[in-house]
DNA sequence: GTCTATATTGAGATAGAC
DNA sequence: GTCTATCTCAATATAGAC
């Protein structure tokens, strides 16, 4: 009884589509670059509007990563629950991370020129919060492998490391600005070959 | 006797300053954020100065990365003439090209957040060819440790992009602004995981 | 809540003296 | 080749009407 009840609006109201223009500028053009004309003629709004429902530019972006963040980590969350063998639940762990970068691939490239590009003025964010419970997650599943004598007895480290750098590899082809030349199956692939050896017996 | 002797310079003359104080900005705040009169500041001239020996921050900008690329590959011409097994090519190239990225830090730093970031307003640089340069390399020392039977038969694409998956990961945590929590040595023991598998027999 | 119109600042770039 | 002083333009942000 709160609010009168409107006709289903044709499109998101002016601060969604704020949100989204955010996202897509700061993407492609970088925090920097993107001018808070460009963003709001993306977003069919004209420049109040941006002050009226975040304070600034700055505020704008927070309120974007925060949501990403929270996607994020409730996916993480969703994946851990799984089980079978060490191999098949980092291959189920590598293939969701894998997967949910692919459906929200702006966001991770937004996140990946954060992380390792320069700040450009942009607010600080902390992101390796987010990089280290990947990389706990992976130690987690390959220490458990190892207890159970799945995987063979050394450095837990190292080893998550490994697996992270075939995760990261792959993502990290789909999200620089060119045709990605190997794919989640190849990823898939790259971990087997991790378990296995590439070399000669 | 083209030009008059002149007593050692105590510094390096404007354009080295300028390019040097280039490569320092342009890694730490980004292309777009960094403005000429900081760059000039930071270099100790004046203004005119940039616009004199370049024609503008594009052109400083161009000219720093062409210098960079040389850098790198005369040193991917320099690694690959070593001999010896395909483990010992392959941890000797690895070694080297994370020497040279480590002692070029901020260069590297530059070009990941111009192969994997938004462009900022930079003008466009092919980063790519390097990139693929690097990829063949390993690819072509793996094609030989198939033919001498020291490497399993299989996908060299699949092998190639995981060595160069540990590579990446190595220097990526070397270059994002936070301590390293792994090393060389980590890289050489995940090639050496590589080669073995992480499976138990 | 959304607009038009505008204030204000700082950017890249240059003219012209030395 | 280097300076001071300045131009021009576009950026962020806001005032105030509706």
């Amino acid at each position: 009884m709160a609010k009168v009840e409107k006709t289903a609006a044709v499109q998101p109201d002016a601060k969604d589509r704020l949100l989204a223009a955010a996202l897509d500028q700061f993407t492609r053009r970088g925090y920097a670059s993107t001018t808070v004309r460009e963003l709001c003629e993306a977003a069919g709004v004209t420049k109040p509007v941006l002050y009226y429902y975040f304070k600034n530019k700055e505020g704008l972006y927070l309120e974007l990563m925060d949501s990403s963040y929270s996607l994020f980590e409730s996916t993480i969350t969703e994946l851990i629950s799984f089980s079978g063998t060490s191999s098949q639940c980092l291959v189920h762990f590598c293939q969701g991370i894998f997967d949910i970068g692919c459906q929200h691939r702006q966001v991770v490239q937004l996140c990946f020129s954060i992380y390792y590009g320069p700040p450009q003025g942009a607010p600080e964010y902390d992101l390796d919060s987010f990089y280290t419970r990947i990389l706990d997650e992976i130690a987690k599943i390959l220490q458990r492998g190892i207890l159970c004598e799945e995987i063979r007895d050394g450095s837990v480290n190292d080893m998550a490391w490994s697996i992270l750098a075939l995760m990261n590899v792959v993502i990290e082809e789909h999200i620089c600005l060119r045709e990605p030349r190997i794919d989640g199956a190849a990823m898939i692939r790259m971990i087997q070959l991790l378990f296995d050896g590439i070399r000669a017996k």
